[in-house]
DNA sequence: TCTATCATTAGAATTGTTCTAAACTGCTTG
DNA sequence: CAAGCAGTTTAGAACAATTCTAATGATAGA
């Protein structure tokens, strides 16, 4: 059941603006949790981030969600196309702030994972899909001993 | 506790001489249980299993090991290079019996994994990895929409 | 303001995988 | 070729990540 109604600090109205539309354009509400939710994953440039981590995240700032919250508010935004999935280490996924084209390293060691410019990879050829499938998208990761 | 000494249908001789072989010369000793999951995994071309896969396919094979086993053993061949594992999809985790380098389709529809020869792929040029840090394998997964 | 619809929640349930400690076996040695 | 030890196997418990459930709450449009 409901216990506490956050209320939580306002960040810059500029940066609210911004997010709340991209809620609303990506046709999703911007309930209080979403809101919150999108502020932490989007205030600081790209990022990796996994659903753990963002409902520790929202711990830490007081913003008072269930996990399952933190994990609908992932999928939704990913089917939106505000963030994408990537899994390489099977025991947990990540989300990615930047949905445009690019590729990773992979950090073995750590499991951290870097994002790598699509213009630093040339890739000469593809082959075709099979029956003439439709390409969704391509990942090159770059597993790194380190 | 063990409870059936099974007693499987033998499989050709020579089948069973490389098998045994593999192991051996992988430093791993060719126990019941490992002889006959290689057999599964190397018997028929290049594969991508999931462990769970591979025990079910024990089972209606009369070939009586525990799910731990299965586990067990995909590792060990894993550590040996006798397998390669990918994780694609984070729900679960495949082994491919094609060690060589090659990359991969990933029909997101059906979840099912297609081997791409090393070649008809063309990467014309790849970043340096950061700090220098060796490149263990780079992976090109192109998803399919089917 | 009302209300249908959509979102959130705590906790239980599921799933894939690893761990544990005890039973067992392949292999080397004597 | 028996014995023993190191490496394997096992059932089931434990775990971790994720999803489900069904009840409560909130949003947006009339």
């Amino acid at each position: 059941m409901y216990v506490t109604i956050m209320r939580q600090k306002k960040t810059s109205p500029a940066n609210n603006v911004t997010v709340l539309e991209r809620l609303r354009t990506a046709g999703l509400r911007p309930t209080r949790q979403r809101l919150a939710l999108a502020k932490l994953m989007f205030a600081r440039g790209h990022r990796h981030v996994s659903a753990e981590q963002l409902f520790n995240e929202a711990k830490s700032s007081r913003v008072d969600v269930s996990l399952a919250t933190v994990y609908n508010a992932l999928h939704d935004f990913t089917a939106k196309g505000l963030l994408r999935e990537i899994s390489i280490d099977s025991s947990s996924s990540y989300f990615d702030t930047n949905t445009g084209s690019h590729h990773h390293f992979y950090f073995e060691r750590s499991g951290h994972l870097e994002d790598i410019a699509a213009e630093r990879v040339n890739i000469a050829s593809l082959p075709e899909a099979p029956g003439g499938a439709e390409i969704s998208r391509v990942d090159v990761i770059i597993r790194v001993k380190a």
